[in-house]
RNA sequence: GCGCCCGUAGCUCAGCUGGAUAGAGCGACUGACUACGAAUCAGUAGGUCGGGAGUUCGAAUCUCUCCGGGCGCACCA
């Protein structure tokens, strides 16, 4: 039997053949046929608005077109029957009991995009500062992200790009050589002093950081300025390498990025490589890119204007007038010789496309359980492996940079990279601030004009933010106590580990149930919430279906194959090529809803002369919300391909949600254990194991844990 | 000034390529534990989808305009 997920193979099935009637009825290719999924089950599980759409094309009314085709869509394989409703609907039902079959089986097609090799950017926090709220919304994205396209079949590399040479490393390390009058043996020695005390050098920087940039602005004018000087000639100290000043930054640095990593991996994120800007610069990618950037023209030497002695490239949708100078074009090489941000940036995602034509050195940097994490270094050891050159590229970073971004894509495009630009995809989003009330509760000076905002932006220049190992913590510290009063049988390292994973579900989930372009207004009482809408509602379902099977002393994987026992009495069905015993339905004689849900008489076991059809346990008033959760389980490939596309993974967490909601409605309303007729609890026991399946399966693509109890 | 995002229930947010009675969580109020453990479930109240105009058989969704809020528009990164 060939794969397929159920939900997305039927609509693919109804979409081809009604582009095949009104091909050979009226004459009409039509690319797109619009389906969706009914706002009620009464309505069917799929439906089309199509002859709504012709009515006007055709000239003749909506009904009697909607007629016309359901003729012809008789008998069509998988579907029970076709109806017109409304102003001109076409409602489609499937066959519940085939498809329900096709879902116990566990059949998923495969999502678009399989064997693609994909890149994804994400966290890429400067390493001069402890991790904050807004940076775990980064790193959740995109490590979710990432699992995604995983869950897809392609081939993901992880990266985190390290700024280890710009202005905000610069920054502490004027804090720690200046303001602090250390030096790199002082910086040695204080990383030993903290490590010996259990202290994070993170933290410390986050504090030396915010006391450096008030330092900046606190002195008379000629002080300031001459900070300011400072600032730069310690910037262009790093910049250069191998003096003493750049030693401390990579001291210090290097510290930092430990403590990233080590904070993402309470999390459960991981990365295969760490490109830094200090090899960007040292081996040269600039001036490789330079050649290419002029020999195709998307650089050109401005003679003019107020761009005069630099190199610029146009902006993307700027209109240009022959013979005028573009004073809004974007320098990329300044008058003095050296290159912008975007520069830099452009070089880099040559290399990430493998169009650049140099490579970085690679040498071990972090070892995870089952893998390593590699860093870029100038000379690296062999053998190593090789990064980069990626089909399909996804950059995490927020919402502010979309500018930069897309002058990235217009250089590519530009040099005639065209279907590399297609995929290259700003993955944007917007950011976490702190409400007014959270940002009071922190004990930080809030101005009255702050007050009064509906939020106010994190900024770790100011110290101002919630530091991400904190609030992990805060979960951790929350989730045991509650923990520690429900499970007094499990020992303490039990307790722990259950506590964590909830608290890293909570905080996974709280950061992925909204889409990106909302801005998140953080507040603990939110992100400490473990009802309702979040990680740990979800957790609990599965741990409630999974203390279903243990009191039923089986397994999902035993009931199912009872399942496709009792279900399948000939030993064929599911979504196989020739397997139609459908009788043909006219369109309007067919009300499932009328037929009575319940025979009197026992249903006779799977194998028996009656086939042991199980419509009845999923058709009836009674039983819609059964079958609501089946239909939800058969959509797991149709949300995997949205979120993909739309490079959102609020769907799926959203999905999530709802079989959990569907599951806890059944468990309340149906007592499987107490159920008296074995095949209705074998259904039921089904129905269950199904629920499990799909809820630990999505629980894995968003990266969260399902623990054994809660 | 130009560009992008947002404005949906008291609060926080969903609402897929325009489609059938606008949804969820929280909060409020009513109920359900002799347990497949209530981190749960059922029910009630609550909305001129920021205002206006337009396109359409049909608009929360598309276009225009206005109002309100946010973020970008460096020879910073």
């Amino acid at each position: 039997m060939r794969p397929n997920d159920v939900y997305l193979e039927l609509q693919k099935r109804l979409a081809s053949h009604l582009r095949a009637v009104l091909l050979a009825k009226y004459d009409l290719p039509l690319e797109n046929i619009p389906l969706e999924i009914p706002p009620d089950l009464k309505f069917g599980e799929l439906s089309t608005p199509v002859a709504l759409q012709l009515a006007r094309t055709l000239r003749k009314a909506p009904k009697i077109i909607a007629q016309e085709i359901v003729a012809s869509l008789a008998g069509l394989d998988g579907f029970a029957g076709f109806e017109v409703a409304g102003a001109g609907y076409i409602n489609a039902r499937i066959d519940r009991a085939e498809a329900a079959q096709s879902v116990a089986a566990g059949e998923a097609s495969e999502p678009a995009g399989k064997g693609l090799h994909s890149l994804v950017e994400h966290t890429s926090i400067n390493p001069n500062k402890a991790a904050h709220v807004g940076h775990l919304r980064n790193a959740i994205l995109g490590d979710t992200f990432v699992r995604l396209l995983q869950a897809a079949g392609q081939k993901v590399d992880v990266q985190n790009y390290i700024d280890n040479t710009g202005v905000q490393v610069a920054d502490v390390v004027v804090g720690f050589l200046h303001l602090e009058n250390k030096s790199l043996a002082d910086a040695h020695q204080l990383l030993e002093e903290l490590r010996l005390r259990g202290e994070r050098i993170d933290y410390y920087c986050w504090d030396l950081y915010a006391r450096t940039s008030q330092w900046y602005a606190s002195g008379a004018p000629e002080e300031n300025e001459a900070r300011k000087k400072l600032r730069y000639a310690t910037l262009h100290e790093l910049e250069l390498g191998n003096n003493e000043t750049s030693a401390v930054a990579e001291l210090i640095s290097t510290a930092v990025l430990r403590r990233h990593l080590e904070t993402m991996l309470r999390l459960g994120i991981e990365y295969d490589f760490l490109p830094r800007e200090s090899e960007i610069l040292h081996l040269k990618f600039w001036d490789a890119a330079f050649e290419q950037l002029k020999q195709t023209g998307v650089l050109y030497f401005e003679t003019e204007g107020k761009n005069k002695g630099c190199w610029v490239m146009t902006r993307p949708g700027a209109e240009i007038t022959e013979g005028e100078t573009n004073e809004d074009a974007k320098v990329i090489v300044r008058s003095n010789g050296t290159v912008t941000y975007v520069g830099k940036d452009i070089a880099y995602h040559l290399w990430k496309f493998g169009l650049l034509g140099k490579d970085f050195g690679y040498k071990p940097f972090f070892t995870y359980p089952d893998h390593l994490c590699w860093i870029s270094t100038e000379h690296g050891v062999e053998p190593h492996p090789h990064f980069g050159g990626a089909q399909a590229i996804y950059n995490v970073i927020d919402a502010r940079q979309s500018d930069p971004q897309a002058n990235v894509i217009q250089a590519l495009r530009g040099m005639g990279y065209t279907a590399q630009a297609d995929r290259y995809t700003h993955f944007s989003y917007e950011m976490v601030a702190l409400t007014p009330r959270c940002a009071v509760d922190l004990g930080y000076d809030v101005s009255a004009e702050d007050l009064a905002r509906p939020y106010i932006e994190v900024s770790g220049r100011k110290g101002f933010g919630v530091k991400a190992d904190d609030l992990i913590d805060k979960l951790i510290a929350a989730t045991r106590a509650e923990t520690d009063a429900r499970q007094t049988g499990r020992d303490e390292a039990e307790r722990q580990r259950i506590s964590e994973q909830i608290a890293i579900g909570a905080l996974r989930y709280f950061m992925l149930k909204f889409t990106r372009n909302s801005v998140i207004a953080f507040d603990f009482k939110d992100a400490l919430s473990f009802e309702g809408e979040t990680g740990p509602y979800i957790q609990y379902a599965v741990v409630r279906a999974r203390n279903i099977f243990r009191k039923a002393a089986t397994t999902p994987e035993a009931v199912l194959a009872e399942f496709a026992a009792l279900t399948l009495p000939q030993g064929g069905g599911g979504f196989g090529p020739s397997h139609s015993t459908q009788t043909p339905v006219s369109g309007h004689d067919f009300s499932r809803a009328e037929q009575p849900p319940k025979e009197e008489g026992a249903l006779a076991p799977g194998g028996t002369s009656s086939p042991a059809r199980i419509d009845r346990y999923l058709e009836g008033d009674g039983n819609e919300d059964i079958w609501a959760l089946w239909l939800r389980a058969a959509r797991r490939t149709m949300v995997l391909e949205q979120c993909i596309t739309t490079s959102e993974p609020a769907y799926l967490a959203k999905h999530a949600f709802q079989l959990a909601q569907e599951f806890n409605n059944f468990y309340h309303r149906h007592h499987i254990l107490t159920e008296e007729d074995p095949a209705r609890k074998t259904f039921l026991l089904a129905t269950a194991a199904v629920a499990l399946r799909e809820l630990i399966t999505a629980l894995t693509w968003l990266g969260i844990e399902s623990p054994e109890a809660m």
